[in-house]
DNA sequence: CGTGATACTGATACTCGTTCTCAACGATTG
DNA sequence: CAATCGTTGAGAACGAGTATCAGTATCACG
């Protein structure tokens, strides 16, 4: 499998497309599945699943694994940008703040790693979540 | 279940800690599995999760997610820290430099969240195989 | 228009990592 | 010793994602 030789833009993908675009949050392939079915009432799910790796490898598209052993997520915005998600409520939101240079290039020295990229998510309580009600909070990782 | 009243270290628990206080890597659950077998050879696979989830509860270990979407992983380090992975092999060495608390606070600052933590990995390519051999660098996310 | 090549589709079976269920086991207490 | 209750191992169940496959749509060309 070297190169695309040919791709179509069928109603499917565009359905794909559309859905992402429309996002504000973060959808998961399941959640995107499921408004996809509103426009695209036949479509299965592994036509979902290869229309997201699509768009990922097309670069129309990031792919996001937030880190809290849920499914990934998808995002339109193909911007370099990190994300701050909610552990109450799972929401996630685009942080645009980079690391700075000086600090990877340290990582690099010292850990003898070419570093290609990083992913980076903050957790903590989203403004309605610390407002919102007293539930109990989960607590994961780290 | 409000906390935990009693926990015993029964001898899987006890070989799950010795594997995971051994190893230098950073084993998942199935590796982890893999090595508890020679110490306890007949316990079961649902006995070492288990057994991973009391020790990541309990803070005897931590729990990563290494954003690259395959099965999480243990390490028996509990201090705070991140990591690099390698694209190409998988391999995860522990990286100690944490990111500048300003940083964190204008993150807070802008998005509203209560910023409890963070998750950073790191992308690239570890020594070995830089140099190692010219293979295909597979290229995922971001 | 017909024809063949090939990209794409939806259904479904499957894999894999992880969790759940449950009967049996074992340690502790009285 | 009996009752209790946390723990165990086997295996079923689960959810996300992938592979397979037969049928369909689209394209290039004569």
């Amino acid at each position: 499998m070297p190169e695309r030789t040919e791709l179509r833009l069928t109603p499917q993908r565009g359905a794909v497309l559309e859905v992402l675009k429309a996002a504000d949050d973060h959808p998961t392939a399941a959640e995107v599945y499921e408004r996809v079915r509103v426009a695209a009432p036949g479509i299965g799910s592994a036509t979902v699943y290869r229309a997201l790796a699509l768009l990922v490898s097309t670069g129309h598209a990031l792919e996001l694994s937030l880190g809290d052993g849920t499914a990934a997520r998808y995002d339109a915005n193909t911007s370099r940008h990190d994300h701050a998600v909610c552990e109450r409520c799972g929401r996630a939101v685009d942080i645009d703040q980079p690391v700075p240079d000086g600090m990877v290039a340290e990582i690099a020295r010292r850990s003898g790693f070419t570093i290609t990229g990083y992913d980076l998510q903050f957790r903590g309580l989203c403004p309605e979540c610390q407002s919102g009600g007293a539930g109990q909070g989960p607590g994961r990782r780290q």
